[in-house]
RNA sequence: GGCCCCAUCGUCUAGUGGCCUAGGACACCACCCUCUCAAGGUGGAGACACGGGUUCGAAUCCCGUUGGGGCUGCCA
């Protein structure tokens, strides 16, 4: 018999942001779907019409679409689907597998105090033939006995006791469908061959292979629960608490590439160990398989580094392209900015940068009329002999040729006189150019800037020492 | 509390009983290169949670302990 190709389905559901832990698992998901041919599917997870506000749906499309996260049919909205899943529920009811509750929670939570036990649901209802009305819940009559076993393909086999698993519910006294049974009802209806998601669900899971049990449904998807992503705290990563939405990431300058590639390297290896690759070769090497199973941290650090690297990767014009909405929320007018300018510091500035984000500040120099000083670098350049090294410099700089190489060599000899090298003579022209002890090259910045700039802001330098 | 999952350098990981004196990457430190900062190069520090087994041999298998996490909702 031959595999059937996989279907693979990410459900967000719309009550935030996409962040990075769902982004993963999109990916997880759609590196399994691209690798073995599969089809990789949306599915929006919106039956809690109370939490789910339906502009964010697109605001997580958005976010995928920026990764590169291509879906092969058009997105399914389980809001869509309601009357599927209460024809399922009907089913449930008629078959014996579901009652009518009319506990309130207070109820539930009263008994449970009293028995003194575990909390939860304790089946108080499960007899009483309660009619349908009012505040009525439909809860799912979870079996006494027995166990729900399955082979997790990243985990290998979990089995859970039918007796801890309380009749939870699947319709709201709202009359809506609950996850359970929905996510149950969908995967079997859009042939789901592939459960791939966060293993926070793991718990779900007896409970939706008992739903579909109950329904009759037939075989049962193959599920891979991957590993959290946590923080600091080795918490789960909460979009609440932590400030991880895909769309932060893009806005501080990373490129959807590096973040891809970052996020497969959580919870995943590439058998030869080379991290930083093309995303054809993750897919080529991707294996669900291969997943790990502790709790990976989202370490910014990493991600910086391997942004750099993208970053450093793309042709300078690729590069002044991605860097031009950062530019255009530079410290300087609008009609100040110079794009010639900018295209001479490019590379320089492209070397440097791990975030495109960095990048304005590197290059405000050129388009502001003065330059910020910062307190720090101007103390630590302005020694003793900076005011005898910016003199020299204005004298050599009125001659000199404009060139960069010109410009060094000037400062080079200039500093010589003063007995100071190149390393000590170039911070206080520095500081009174851009303003900072550090940035791209100090020469070829002058180049660009020009002379009259140049030694304006020598001067003013000079004046203020 | 109950159930479930997890446990290798600070972090992400390699390792599937002998190739392990535990490998790589990020971060860190030192040096080199160098006009600053990056990038790059070289070197360094840094881990198998603990205790029992099994075995000639265990990071690798089993049990327990400890620790962490998740779930325990009329959220998903």
């Amino acid at each position: 018999m031959v595999e059937p190709s996989p279907r693979v389905r990410f459900s967000p559901a719309p009550t935030g942001y996409l962040h990075v832990g769902g982004a993963r698992t999109a990916l997880f998901n759609w590196l399994f779907a691209r690798h073995t041919g599969g089809t990789f599917l949306l599915r929006i997870e919106d039956t809690d019409l109370e939490r789910s506000r339906p502009e964010l749906t697109e605001a997580i499309l958005d976010s995928l679409r920026w990764l590169g996260l291509d879906w092969d049919e058009p997105p399914v909205h389980q809001s869509d689907r309601v009357d599927l899943h209460l024809q399922a529920i009907e089913r449930l009811l008629a078959s014996g597998h579901a009652y009518r509750c009319d506990c309130s929670q207070d109820d539930v939570r009263e008994r449970s105090r009293v028995r003194g036990g575990p909390p939860g649901y304790d089946g108080h209802c499960r007899d009483r033939d309660v009619r349908p009305g009012g505040d009525v819940v439909v809860r799912f009559r979870t079996p006494d006995e027995g166990r729900t076993t399955f082979d997790d393909v990243i985990r290998g086999e979990v089995s859970f006791d039918h007796a801890a698993l309380e009749d939870f519910v699947v319709r709201r006294s709202s009359g809506a469908p609950m996850f359970v049974l929905a996510n149950a009802v969908d995967d079997a209806d859009m042939g789901i061959t592939h459960v791939v998601r966060g293993e926070d669900l793991l718990n779900a899971t007896p409970k939706v292979l008992l739903v579909r049990q109950a329904l009759g449904l037939t075989g049962r998807p193959v599920f891979a629960h991957l590993p959290m992503l946590v923080n600091e705290q080795r918490q789960k990563l909460s979009k609440r608490r932590d400030d991880v939405a895909v769309g932060v990431y893009r806005d501080q300058g990373y490129l959807a590439e590096a973040m891809v590639n970052y996020l497969a390297l959580l919870g995943w290896g590439p058998p030869d160990g080379v991290e930083i690759r093309p995303l054809e070769e993750i897919v080529e090497l991707f294996r669900l398989e291969d997943v790990t199973r502790s709790p990976a941290f989202f370490d910014l650090d990493k991600l910086r580094h391997i942004n750099g690297v993208y970053l450093r990767e793309l042709s300078t014009s690729e590069f002044i392209g991605a860097a031009g909405r950062f530019l255009e929320q530079g410290p300087w007018a609008a009609g100040d900015f110079d794009f010639e300018a900018f295209e001479r510091m490019a590379p320089l500035v492209q070397e440097r940068a791990a975030t495109l984000a960095e990048v304005p500040a590197m290059v405000d120099f050129l388009f502001l009329e003065e330059p910020v000083i910062d307190p720090t670098s101007w103390d630590k350049a302005m020694s003793e002999q900076a005011g005898a090294v910016l003199d020299a410099a204005v004298a050599a700089y009125e001659r000199s040729p404009w060139t960069s190489d010109e410009l060094m060599g000037a400062l080079r000899s200039a500093g010589k006189d003063l007995g100071l090298n190149l390393r000590k003579a170039q911070a206080p022209v520095r500081v009174a150019i851009t303003g900072r002890s550090v940035g791209p090259p100090l020469f070829e910045s002058l180049e660009v800037l020009g002379r009259d700039r140049t030694l304006a802001r020598l001067r003013a330098a000079r004046s203020r020492l």
